[in-house]
DNA sequence: ACTGCATGGTACTGGTTAGTAACATCACGT
DNA sequence: ACGTGATGTTACTAACCAGTACCATGCAGT
């Protein structure tokens, strides 16, 4: 089943907290934060924006936990990659520059929603920037980690070029479309795998 | 004089027109678009709402103009760049990578005002919307044509290497900080352009 | 059947916003 | 002095939005 039909099923089965989140996802993730109102968050959700507030103090406080589901599910993507090729720390590197790619070629993406979140919420006190704080800090210490593992030359240095040409990738992708250089991201990032492997011999 | 107190002279002295493009420079750059009424923008330009309406037909166009002045002054430091390093375009790359290096290490830095603004406006129709793919379009063609000049080795790709690192450095910045990968990205993109030197033995 | 609790629905408050109307004022060229 | 055009001022509309009060409903367990 593909992933819209399950978001689909889930505003209908399952609870209201749950339709809550899955539609605050869909909306915030295609027309930004500020450009949704918890009425229609609720209305995506068939309920209303009383059961909402039941749920959610805020809406600031909705949005937060909308970025810690993001921020969960990414961690199970991770998950899927480490036992997918275990013991194999390059090879889990390039399944996730694959599983990136794949988002990026989508039609209708939209980057990265954490950071667009960032960018939306200029206020350093705002309850979501700790959640996307840690979520990008956790990913690229991840990737660090992987990359020393994998044996790499400057292995953090690797970790964030491959990390910001990633992060560029996807904000790029929404100023001038994916067939910009954005699309190309993938074929750059194992240039950039192979420029710091050890042996510069053939 | 630095630029803030140029910008205040500006808004005491200069046209209403000019005026508000400053304040509306100011005030969308540091807060986000969305978290700015045309009101605020009129009174930092100490005038009113009616005078914006008679220079700017809505708000969205007022975005757009804001918008095409960043980006003419992002041209006039490419000439700038290109004046001081005559007939040497790695000087000039470098002396690229270094400008928008400064403007990570500042502290308010909020990055890309240009892709800042795309993350903010998801509508495809908005006028913004050709300002930022356009300008965007021509800063990568014109590093790909300096990187081609240089004789480096698969110059489009190390220019949307560098685009692209660039791009992720100053969206990174605004979800972990400049302490975050960000601050480090001139030391990358001079690595990257050394990988790329024709000359691979010393 | 009774009770308690989560939910649905409606209507409301108070505040903000983009955009406009109408009139007053000021500067400037003649 | 005169007139014209740009600007300042105030007040307004219509819509939107976050958040709340209040009551009805329906479903659980007992």
């Amino acid at each position: 089943m593909s992933r819209a039909s399950v978001q689909t099923r889930d505003r209908q089965s399952a609870s209201p907290r749950q339709r809550l989140l899955s539609a605050a996802r869909e909306l915030f993730s295609t027309r930004g934060i500020k450009g949704v109102s918890v009425d229609e968050v609720a209305e995506m959700a068939q309920t209303n924006k009383m059961t909402l507030y039941r749920h959610f103090e805020s809406k600031d406080l909705l949005v937060a936990a909308y970025l810690r589901e993001l921020a969960a599910e990414a961690d199970r993507e991770w998950e899927a990659i480490t036992l997918a090729h275990p013991g194999d720390p390059a090879g889990q590197i390039k399944a996730w520059i694959a599983l990136v790619a794949s988002h990026l070629a989508q039609s209708d993406d939209r980057g990265c929603p954490l950071a667009n979140a960032a960018v939306e919420l200029p206020d350093k006190e705002h309850p979501a920037r700790t959640v996307i704080e840690q979520h990008k800090t956790a990913q690229r210490d991840h990737l660090v980690h992987l990359c020393g593992k994998a044996g790499f030359e400057h292995p953090a240095q690797l970790a964030d070029e491959i990390f910001l040409l990633l992060e560029g990738a996807r904000v790029n992708v929404q100023s001038v479309g994916r067939c910009g250089p954005g699309g190309r991201f993938a074929a750059m990032a194992c240039t950039l795998m192979a420029s710091h492997t050890r042996t510069g011999t053939p």
